[in-house]
DNA sequence: TCAATAAATTGGAACGTTCTAAATTGCAAC
DNA sequence: GTTGCAATTTAGAACGTTCCAATTTATTGA
């Protein structure tokens, strides 16, 4: 059907010009003049001429691939989905094309999904690590001068940037806002207790329970799946101390919501009769009811200072590696009730 | 910092053999000795070489190129971030890499993304066109040969594959649910008039309320945004008409959401109050509270499928439009009540 | 042992671009 | 008209792979 590719030959001779203009033309070279450039643009409109960057590739640096890689570990869930978006927005008015992959937590997609981006020759990477990611996994990348850029979960060991969010002081923001409307027994409920964001939670918890006079109680602290049905089963097993919590800091919004479920399920409404305060703000955080409130992260912000860190690190040639840590903010809403009267009092 | 880049030269110098056979280790031909291909591949591992797709595409056609370009209209959906998933999952078990972009509902954006994935020399792609997309735009694509596969929107006036749900079917079948419960005054919520997929689910359920014997009641259909804030809208206007509805079907989960938000902001609880049914299927539909009636469409599995259609066409060269309509089904939950009551009774 | 064949390997020419260094052109000043 | 200098343009050698045709090596059958 279609005949064989158009080159750069080929629109040179059409435009009466060599195929170096049409290069320079291509790059955007200052050196070549007003008419020519013009003349050879039309032909290559004229004639359909696809520009070849495989081929470009070849003789140029990889850093100017255009191309940025981006791996998360769960594309389902929206948080990792507006970081992406976030990393877009910035990549493209760089000029540059995203480059998007999903690991579903598999460390073995992960291996496989970033050599294939190695193999494209990107110029940069961006990746939120599967659990379980070994920090050496990056060490054949980093060496070879290409840029990386960890998000979301850190990757200790190894010589990368990274973005995280404050995770200790957010989760202690939570927890003294409980605090302030008179909570005492506050519950840490769900996440995988083997991950770093975890244990840096939970030591948030402790700190803002140490720091407010109040005991930390090791029954407290539930651990699930971060899925909303870990949040049902959270503040199921929450519920069988015997001196029960009034309020709970939430491993993040989905446990939230399914703790809310969970407090339905129990005849308590969730605000009025529980406390609860999620982590990460997602969209429907807000919309939600009660509305939650949450720490918020805004994922689109950190893709986007993620993307603009691997930008400077790839201008730059080489760069050290800087480590940021994401600041945090509590958003109130309804998910805590107005504090006004003793939470004791409601449950039951 | 990191030397010259490892050619495939440098691996045949250091096994002891030629480039050529190097080539072949490379490309798994059976040509190659047992003992010469370990020896290689041990090099390879040894060295740490790097495979350069941008040089082997220059070769070989670009069908090998072994990149399937994946283009999603809002990547903050978890609809098409799921339906990427579905793709990603058999495109990757065929051996191919993923290459994800979004272009947020914007035509020019999109333009950029596939001129951009056409220059890197993509095997085929998968789309879900923005609002507004001119079927023109992928004219040149397909013309040069390149398979592709509308997902989600269909693109009247090109021939290219396409797989979308039945939208008319699913909306029919939602309203003959209602009516089974005893509904007979049923809105039709939110959506923007404006597009295709609007266009069938709303003769879905002008279609079904014919065929229910049922008065259709322009003032029953209520567009807004496709969004929870939409349907918070939609559910709002929808209450002040004289004659109200005692259940909806909904453009979406979304706006289902939304719709449910509205009611308890009226004091009238989802399930009990009013029939609610909404169309996707979100992973949320199961667990939100009331869990949501809703119209299944798998997004996963179309992703899936769309990936094995084109897949086959890729393998087949050249391959004739198909047009599939994917089937859709209802999937009864709690937010329509039991129908043992008359609803009407509920109101007020 | 020697053909005849099969199996395995190989050199060199592509592929479509960029880059370097050199050649050509234009133009102002002599 | 030259000359000099800047502005443009260009030929040809890369880049790292695959493919073709040809060569070398192993295996077989007499």
């Amino acid at each position: 059907m279609s005949k064989a590719r158009l080159t750069v030959i080929d629109i040179a001779k059409a435009a009466g010009v060599s195929k170096s203009t049409v290069s320079l033309v291509l790059q955007g070279s200052p050196l070549v003049k007003e008419a020519t450039r013009s003349k050879v643009n039309a032909t290559m409109r004229e004639l359909g001429y696809v520009y070849n960057r495989g081929a470009a590739n070849l003789r140029q640096a990889s850093a100017r691939s255009g191309i940025i890689g981006v791996v998360v570990n769960d594309l389902t869930n929206s948080f990792f989905a507006e970081l992406a978006v976030g990393v877009d927005t910035v990549v493209q008015s760089a000029g540059f094309v995203q480059f998007l992959s999903n690991t579903s937590e598999n460390t073995d997609r992960q291996r496989e999904v970033v050599a294939s981006m190695r193999e494209h020759g990107i110029s940069g990477l961006i990746v939120s690590p599967a659990r379980a990611t070994d920090a050496a996994d990056f060490k054949p990348l980093v060496a070879s001068g290409i840029p990386v850029v960890v998000v979301v979960r850190s990757l200790p060991g190894a010589r990368m940037s990274s973005i995280v969010s404050d995770n200790v002081g957010g989760v202690a923001m939570a927890v003294k806002h409980l605090v302030s409307l008179g909570h005492s027994r506050i519950a840490f409920l769900g996440g995988f207790p083997d991950t770093a964001v975890f244990a840096e939670r939970r030591s948030g918890y402790r700190k803002a329970m140490d720091e407010s006079g109040l005991k930390f109680d090791e029954e407290l602290v539930v651990p699930s799946i971060p899925s909303r049905a870990g949040g049902v089963e959270a503040i199921g097993r929450a519920m069988t101390i015997s001196d029960r919590p009034t309020g709970a800091v939430c491993f993040n919004d989905a446990v939230a919501f399914g703790v809310c479920d969970g407090l339905r399920a129990r005849r308590m409404e969730p605000g009025r009769d529980f406390a609860v305060v999620g982590f990460d703000d997602v969209i429907e955080a807000k919309t939600a009811v009660p509305a939650l409130t949450t720490i918020s992260v805004d994922p689109q912000a950190m893709g986007r200072r993620a993307a603009h860190l691997l930008l400077k690190q790839i201008n730059a040639g080489k760069a050290d590696a800087e480590n940021i840590i994401a600041a945090v903010r509590l958003v109130v809403r309804q998910s805590c009730g107005t504090g006004q009267s003793k939470p004791e009092g409601k449950l039951g």
